[in-house]
DNA sequence: CAGAAGAGTTCGGTCACCGAACTGTTTTCA
DNA sequence: TGAAAACAGTTCGGTGACCGAACTCTTCTG
């Protein structure tokens, strides 16, 4: 696979990765992934990243097995990306980078955003194991929770950003769309 | 901080990572500052990196405290660059990544490289515990050592490539200028 | 002190990214 | 059913980042 810009010559697994998850906007389409946030539309406002860099990055991803494109279900039939367990193996390097700008980066408040264990709510330690029972928290147990350095939501909050107010699990969707096509938070 | 081009409206930790570490070429950077890559030369040789570039993100990650320009020791006296605190606190987010290349772009014979505790020498899992003694292991007792799918070395490496065909304990020089003058491997 | 090596800088060409407007399809609701 | 809105992209011109090669200046070696 010869890519326009790669990085030519490296032997390491580390430039592999980063011909994938190495471009702008990636990792950040990525842990909206992980939040839930499944539509084009999703990714688009809540980002704020320009509709065609979008499209490439989901094309590229999901040509590399890391998202995958499905029919959506429910009343709003349109297709959603997510997650393959390819992708879902990002999951430690995704913590990994976000607790770094959390330590070093967090707002005066402290961090914006915390990952929880949803089995006994205890922060996570940033190895990606529990402070409360010490286990290794597999992604799908882990909550994403408002930290106290979260400004406080406004009206015009896109629908993620007021949807992540709330703690939720990480993995299922964030937002549904109600049979009245109004989309509103997750589950009822 | 405005930024020229920064992620704009992003309350996440993640996009403040991303402004530091996340433009091309920097991971791998750091990831040779791992390794013990200290000198401008001995960068741009390994990484093929354009200089002016190479430049730019010394520049840049110097700025952010990430790494140091310190004067160097020994007779050969140029400036090197090393990785401060918060540099290495940037090691759990690099292994995660190295770790997902290696398993998902693998060559054909297993992972080209591998990390090893420096204590018992078994290899380190994913999330950087060890394997034989479940410790979680600090990045200087950590070695980079060559493994199964690492292409033999050939005359013409770059001399940081062929150091790295040996055990290497992590964030200790990886080469040393010889009193000729002449660049040999680490300690003698 | 002369020569070589190291550490950047400069420069022109190319490519990626940006923001805004536009298109074609799907969904909603009167 | 049919009009209108929402949605998922595409198109387009302008700008900045990146690339490779050549060049300059400093530092080191013999």
């Amino acid at each position: 696979m010869t890519l326009p810009r790669d990085y030519r010559g490296q032997t390491c697994a580390l430039a592999r990765s980063m011909e994938i998850v190495g471009e702008r906007w990636t990792l950040l389409i990525l842990r909206d992934a992980f939040y839930g946030v499944r539509r084009f539309g999703e990714f688009a406002a809540h980002l704020g990243v320009p509709r065609a860099v979008l499209t490439d990055r989901l094309a590229t991803l999901t040509e590399a097995g890391v998202l995958a494109r499905r029919p959506g279900t429910g009343t709003g039939r349109r297709e959603v990306y997510g997650l393959t367990p390819k992708g879902v193996a990002l999951w430690p390097a995704v913590r990994a980078l976000t607790g770094w700008g959390e330590e070093f980066y967090a707002a005066g408040g402290g961090p914006r955003r915390v990952f929880l264990h949803a089995a006994d709510e205890a922060p996570l330690e940033p190895d990606g194991r529990c402070t409360g029972c010490g286990a290794a928290v597999p992604v799908q147990d882990v909550l994403v929770a408002p930290g106290p350095g979260l400004a406080p939501s406004t009206p015009d909050d896109d629908p993620v950003t007021a949807a992540l107010a709330r703690p939720h699990r990480l993995l299922t969707p964030l937002l549904t769309t109600a049979p009245s096509g109004r989309p509103t938070k997750g589950s009822p």
